[in-house]
Formats: C-alpha cells, structure tokens, sequence
DNA sequence: GCAGCTTTGTGAATGTGCGCACATGCGCAT
DNA sequence: ATGCGCATGTGCGCACATTCACAAAGCTGC
C-alpha cells in the first residue's frame, strides 16, 4: 500500500514526542485519512493492536518499516547533475530517511567534479561501477527528457533494478525494472483541471484518487 | 482523469514531429496504458475521433488544453527559496508548459534579493501582494516540514486555492483549497517496498496504482 | 454504390478499493 | 471474579476503474 510511509513518518514524528501509543482514528486523523482504511491497511500487516487500547508506536514502526524492507539503507544514484539533480542531492531528506545518495553522475564533462550536497559529480561512464561497488538498487532519471531513455538504459545495464524517473518521459524497460514516475508538470496541469472547473463556492474536488485532498481545517 | 496530462505531452510531441493523426492504439502504446482506456479516457471528452482512421492530433491537444483549463496560463508561486524552491524556479519545464513562476519567497531576509531562474526572491510579506496584482491561483509549498503549514496559511490568506505541497506533512486546508501532494521519499520508499519483495526471476510488480509499470522492451 | 477493412465508441463483465457497521476481544474498575 | 466500555479487526455492499468484446461508422477501391 501506498500510504504506509505516510504512516510510518507520522509515526516516527509521534515517538520522537515520546507517545507510546496511538488509536486508528488518531492517526488516521494526522494522516488525513479514514480510521477504518487505517485498520485495513494495518491489519494487512498482521494483528498488532490491542483491541479497547490502540497500537503500541514503537512497535507498528519496526514493522512498517519491515514491511516496507527499510530495515536497512537503500544507497540510490542519481542521474543528471542539472537543476533538479542538485536539488535532489543538496536535499537532506533522502539520506535522513534511509536512502543515502551513493553517487551522482552526468555525462557533460564540464559537470563532473563539482560538489553536490557533498558528493562529487562523476562522469556516467563510472556508473556501473559506483552500482556495483555501492550494491545500489535504485537510480533516479533527473535529466532532460530527451536523455531520460538513455540514462534508464544505462542504470539498467549497470545493475539497477528499480528507477524513479523525474523525466517527462515513458520509459522502455524490461521486464522486471521498476519504475515510479514523478512529473512536476503532470501535478500543476491536474490543479489546474479542478481550477477551471470549479464553481462559485463550496464545491470542492472529491476522489481524484489517492491524492489531492481538501480536508477541514 | 490524471491521464490526461499525459497524453497531451504525447500528443504534442507528435504535432512537433508532424504527425497529423494517431489512433487509439498508438497513443496507447505511446503512453503505456491499454487502447481501450485511451479511447474511453478520451470519449470522456466527446467523440472527437474518426472511426476507421483514428484521432487529429490537432485537434485532441486542442481539446484536452481546453478540458485540463490550459487555454491560458496559470501562474504560479514559490514559498521556500532552499534547494528545492530553487530547482523549480530554475527548472524551465513550468513555463513552458503554462505555469510561469510568478514569483519566489522566503521567509529568511537572507535569500531575500537573489535571482534564481530570473526570478528575484522576495519576502513572505510580499506573498499578498503577488497572488493579487498577477492572479495566482496556484502556490507551491517547498519549505521545510516544520513551515510547510505556515506556508499553505500564508498561501490560502493571499488568495491562492489550490497548493502542489512538496513538504512531508499533511496541510491542514480550509474546505474548497485543493492540495496535491508530491512527497519524494514516499516513491522511494514504495520502490524499496517493491525491491524487498522481489522474487529471484521473472516476477514483476503488477498495479501498485496509477504510477509505476514495468513495461517490456 | 457497395463490399470490406479499419478504427472508434460503448455496453457488460470483471476486479479493486473504500467505508460502514458490527462482532470480537482486551483492559479496567468495582 | 465479573461486567462494562472501548478500540481493533473484518464481512458486506457500493461505487468506480479497467478490460473485453462487439456493434456502429467512416474510408477506400472497384
């Protein structure tokens, strides 16, 4: 399920404010979702509450984080030292939450060698050796659309089994590749779908699907 | 639907290419989904195809621009001037696809007066005063978690009704704001889940949601 | 004009996610 | 020890998305 790392962030937040325990309706209050879809998706972990008390934090934190396979780290590399790869290196929030940057790459030379969030830019050539040196899984695809391809293609060769593409593009991969796309674009054109559609007042935009939500303040 | 946007990249695409028609399958194959929900996605619209020879290229974008409200631009504006807040002001993806960045600000007097992607940055304070005189509908929260609420509030007060939220929290809107929410942990995280699970060959992940396929070469 | 090929548009079946509502089970107070 | 309250876990129905399969419809060549 997608939204247990929604959960499993709310409910690191709720130890480090040293809460033991929380109910399903309160944190399906903080993550803005409906008590009974937080069993649901809970119970598909197996039976970790106690029924007339809640779920102990601590405890729902190892397993989530079990579940998700975040019992170790995920070293990821990143694919194109331009705007957005830099952002993505300098962006401390990777590292922090157990997927540490092992490597950046660019096939410019005139990139290569600069310092990125503390990682030197290197050239993509050195790709399969930063993967397989590194054991990394995941790359990430931030260059422009026309290179996209070519760095999936390159990620896949050097070992990379899962891509998360930042690329306005479809990716070609074989069979087995995961890939999870993130278009900035795609995110402010569905905004402005619900923009143009909206009426007078108080109408608001139900189940687009998994995201975009207007909650009550 | 949020295919939309996806097919009018394509679609675009082939217009630049010449391509002056395209049926259902191809656009399909194109975008990686099944023929059948590209023409149901698109009858959605009206029947704006020609049986037996397919879709106007022209056209379609013509139609999908005026039913995703991207008949005019949507200017947009930026709260946090940090990494990301920078990359997507530099980013020249916005633009062009009709969301020019009205502008950038910060609460750090700091960043306050550099330029980033010829836009200068100016104070929170100022925030009232862009979404008004240029109309901004649509406000980009880039903050750290911690402001990311103060942000959206901010966001809301000025007169912005819709937020695209890059900080890991669940913002807390009054009813009719329409917040989507990009979190760039949460997708590798699902890919980590994906990986944990992997089975030694051959088996792939089939339907997480809308996002992430593994197509075939 | 008409037959045949191609592709759209759509009814029906299937699958999936969601949320209500309730039974189950645990802890606590008396 | 026992009853009561409370929160979990889950069966059921609903609504929506997806896919199949086919009928309607246009273009082409004769």
């Amino acid at each position: 399920m997608a939204r247990l790392p929604v959960y499993l962030r709310i409910l690191i937040e709720q130890a480090n404010d040293n809460v033991e325990s929380i109910s399903s309706e309160g944190l399906a209050e903080l993550a803005g979702v409906n008590a009974a879809k937080v069993r649901k998706d809970l119970s598909y972990l197996g039976s970790y509450g106690t029924r007339g008390v809640g779920y102990e934090v601590a405890f729902l934190v190892y397993q989530i984080r079990r579940e998700l396979g975040l019992t170790h780290d995920w070293p990821v590399v990143i694919v194109g030292a331009g705007n957005l790869g830099q952002a993505l290196a300098g962006y401390g929030g990777f590292g922090e939450r157990g997927f540490p940057v092992a490597g950046v790459v660019d096939i410019e030379q005139a990139k290569v060698g600069s310092v990125i969030g503390g990682v030197r830019v290197r050239h993509i050539d050195d790709l399969p050796q930063i993967v397989q040196s590194r054991r990394v899984s995941i790359g990430v695809v931030a260059t422009p659309p026309a290179a996209a391809q070519d760095a999936a293609d390159r990620l896949v060769r050097a070992g990379c089994t899962s891509i998360l593409n930042f690329a306005p593009v479809v990716l070609n991969v074989p069979i087995g590749i995961i890939v999870r796309k993130v278009d900035l674009a795609v995110e402010l054109q569905i905004l402005s779908y619900y923009e143009q559609r909206r009426t007078p007042v108080g109408l608001q935009a139900f189940g687009s699907n998994d995201n975009g939500r207007g909650a009550s303040a």
